[in-house]
RNA sequence: GGUCCUUUCGUCUAGCGGUUAGGACGCAAGAUUUUCAUUCUUGUAACACCGGUUCGAUUCCGGUAGGGACUACCA
């Protein structure tokens, strides 16, 4: 079992936008693969028809992409044991429910929703412990257990709806093997007889995805604690196949949770509390409700694809927290995911994110400044555009500040932030503006560090404060005081620029 | 309600029988600074509880309590 190829298999369905807990199962999926020189395989399990959603699946295509989790086999990708979405699969599935019928570990069951409802309503009233299906209860139901093998045929023949049901053994105790968590124990009493092949013709989760696994020879299944519940079914659906010497080894994920408050991530929290739950933006095409992605708030996807790496997972021993790609795939183990559910922290992400601007190069951040000035109707130059972003790119937790903090450069102040006039702006402020216009006039070498020079020893020589002078021009040149150095930004504006916008700010500013 | 999983600072976590329980985010204070930031320093704050096992438990076992998931012809 352990020198077997890794094949792994993110395996969503195509319901809407990518929420977080699947793309770091994703993620894991992916690290793992990679780790282990593995594939990473997309596979598409879109069985329930009513719940599709147009775009969903190329979403989580687009999402995956740019993330950087490149896959190895799927429809688009191609790979020898496709089709990899299961609704082009359908033809498959009836043969191995019927195996299992005929092997006497499933059967028929012909009850109407109106009838299990019932039975549910029953039970409850009883505060029974057991399942409205299962073993202590499917003899009292309408199915070919009880209704015997000509009347079974003759209904089947007769074209009524029918499901085929797991036939959940009684008294077993099970103790099943999970990576992360150790042993799993399981009573099958208390279990239910899932449905495995819905009346429309479409096998339910638990049917399709033991099958594909198997054909598609995955060898480690990688998915959300919410999963955890299904293993004794899956474990029994690999035994009664006779797939138990291929049975992929299981590792579920913990959960994701609110910030605050308890449960689950949601959707919701992330309007709720002002930050994205899905990588890219999405809108739903039922609803038309919009979502937005980390992507367009600014966040870089390695950025993205460190932070979600260490919700849940560490390398253990080592206070590093920025890894490259590269890094996480060699380091990722499965034996190192928590156990527990992690709180979701924006806070720290915008930290992360942070840190990725930082030591991103300024060619590569003047690609997003460039767009963004586009958007905001300028026109900018790949080597004007690096250097701002250099200058700025101390203050932005976006991609969206290195443009938002470097909008003056292209556009005077038309007003001045009243609080920092209040703090800075004194009586001798036109005055000395004045005289620093007169300093500025006689520089030909205008770059910052010859202008500082000059200034400096124009400030010293005449016992005069920096502040005093730098602030109020700061504020004339960029309408508030702050920003970077202001040299720099004396000489980012050019001589011209920089002498008018002081001289407005003398008349101006109040 | 039932079943299963889980429990270290507010949050993310390190730790895998003997530690002054470490780091990061956040927050607070200070230093640097012409602004805002950055940076640096310091501080803040945790082993849920009760029993065992052991010379010794944050660490192993059991229980209690909290949290979470599941309980559909959804995945």
């Amino acid at each position: 079992m352990s020198n077997r190829e890794v094949r792994v298999r993110f395996a969503p369905s195509p319901t809407g936008g990518l929420h977080l807990g699947g793309v770091r199962t994703a993620l894991f999926n992916y690290l793992f693969a990679r780790k282990n020189n593995g594939k990473f395989i997309l596979r598409i399990e879109d069985t329930d028809q009513t719940r599709f959603v147009p775009g969903a699946e190329e979403y989580i295509i687009k999402s995956l992409e740019w993330i950087g989790l490149d896959v190895d086999e799927s429809d688009l990708k191609g790979g020898e044991y496709g089709p990899y979405k299961q609704s082009n699969r359908k033809h498959l599935y009836r043969q191995y429910a019927e195996q299992l019928v005929n092997d006497g570990f499933a059967y028929y069951a012909f009850d109407t929703p109106e009838e299990l409802e019932d039975m549910r309503k029953k039970l409850e009233a009883e505060k029974a412990s057991v399942q409205s299906y299962g073993p202590a209860t499917r003899m009292t139901m309408k199915n070919s257990l009880t209704l015997g093998n000509e009347k079974t045929q003759e209904l089947l023949n007769s074209g009524v709806q029918y499901v085929v049901r797991f036939k959940m053994p009684e008294n077993e105790k099970l103790v099943l093997k999970d990576i992360i968590r150790g042993e799993i124990s399981a009573d099958t009493s208390l279990l239910d007889d899932k449905v495995l092949f819905k009346s429309d013709g479409m096998p339910t989760y638990h049917l399709a995805n033991i099958v594909d696994d198997h054909l598609m020879k995955i060898s480690h299944v990688i998915r959300g604690e919410e999963w955890l519940p299904s293993l004794p079914l899956h474990y029994l659906l690999y035994r009664s196949f006779g797939w138990l010497d291929t049975m992929p080894e299981f590792a579920h994920l913990p959960l994701i949770l609110k910030p605050d408050g308890k449960g689950k991530l949601s959707k919701r929290d992330g309007d709720r509390l002002g930050f994205p739950v899905f990588p890219l933006d999405w809108t739903d095409p039922k609803t038309g409700e919009h979502s937005k992605g980390y992507k367009e708030t600014g966040y870089l996807p390695q950025a993205f694809m460190n932070m979600m790496a260490l919700l849940g997972w560490n390398p253990g021993n080592t206070t590093q927290e920025i890894f490259t790609k590269e890094e996480l795939c060699s380091l990722f183990t499965l034996e190192h995911v928590n156990k527990s559910g992690s709180k979701f922290d924006p806070e720290k992400n915008k930290w992360f994110n942070k840190q990725y601007i930082e030591q991103t190069s300024n060619e590569i951040l003047a690609e997003y400044f460039i767009e963004d000035a586009k958007n905001a109707g300028f026109e900018v130059n790949k080597e004007k555009a690096s250097v701002l972003c250099g200058l700025v790119k101390d203050r932005a937790h976006f991609t969206h500040d290195l443009w938002l903090q470097s909008e003056y450069f292209f556009k005077a102040p038309t007003e001045y932030n009243s609080a920092n006039v209040k703090k800075f702006w004194k009586e001798d402020s036109p005055e000395l503006l004045s005289k620093s216009v007169e300093i500025l006039k006689g520089i030909d070498d205008f770059t910052s560090k010859n202008m500082e020079n000059i200034v400096s020893e124009w400030i010293n020589s005449n016992g005069l404060s920096f502040g005093k002078v730098l602030n109020p021009m700061r504020l004339a040149l960029a309408g508030e005081c702050k920003g970077p150095h202001i040299f720099d930004i004396l000489e980012q504006l050019g001589k011209q620029e920089s002498i008018k916008r002081i001289e407005d700010g003398i008349k101006n500013i109040k």
